[in-house]
DNA sequence: GGCCAGCTTGACGTATGCGTCAAGCTTGGC
DNA sequence: GCCAAGCTTGACGCATACGTCAAGCTGGCC
């Protein structure tokens, strides 16, 4: 109940990422977590945009773009105007992830072709063995 | 039947990248086209690897990861233990398409949540329009 | 021959994403 | 009170992936 809270080596060891990583996103504005004199408490909101940060970057975000589709969740949405261009971003979004779909299955494809190549590059060279069997 | 060949501007053209770009992946080694005189002359081929490039980098892969996927593609597999670890690297790619395709398929799901609240206080702004009709 | 368009090789600049000290504050345990 | 552990804010360094001149060569057309 009494909602959980993390210091900034907590989350460094769960997460596997540097103290340093998770202030430099703090910098650039991808989070902001409570203060307790100096010292930052993350909570689990926080802890949540990390991972998402994380994700983002392992297919190929950058920051600011990690901070986009941070912004995306935030509830702050206001006007219309804003909506709007949210709907925006987000079918932006939906299209890149479509490519790299894609790309993605493309190049197991091409895995699939190289593996083959690479087996039976390997079953000749034993075959021609001398000291076959 | 002539192969065809192409100008380091046609394939900049063509590809929607500049020339720079292209000449940077020769010096990091990702490319090595013919030479007439002091021109770089690009084959079929060539394009080919470019485009594995684009996609890599679609998917975010490093310059240097995407020399790696070209490597797997070369006929110049020598022996044994050449083969052994590139079926190794082959199978490091693969884990890591399947993550990112499990990234994108909970991104996706997130975009949808993140596009419902959208749509619902767009629909919200208009019920509590004034001039509603 | 002269000129322009396109090619070449440097070489320096720049944005991103942290790593790596340095120097100092703060806090719990003895 | 004191010490070590962990936190803080700078500030500089560095790899990646090019952008952006600069200066010069080159080939085809008039």
């Amino acid at each position: 109940m009494s909602s959980q809270t993390y210091s900034i080596s907590d989350l460094s060891r769960e997460l596997d990422i540097t103290t340093r990583a998770i202030r430099f996103y703090e910098e650039q504005g991808l989070l902001s977590p409570e203060r307790r004199g100096m010292e930052r408490i993350y909570s689990a909101r926080d802890k949540v945009t990390l991972k998402l940060i994380l994700r983002g970057k392992r297919i190929g975000f950058s920051l600011a773009e990690c901070r986009e589709l941070i912004e995306l969740y935030d509830p702050s949405g206001g006007n219309q105007k804003q909506l709007n261009s949210m709907l925006g971003k987000i079918a932006e979004r939906r299209a890149q992830l479509e490519q790299q779909m894609l790309d993605i299955q493309q190049m197991h494809l091409e895995l699939d072709t190289a593996q083959e190549r690479c087996e039976q590059a390997l079953a000749a060279t034993l075959d021609t063995r001398p000291d076959h069997r």
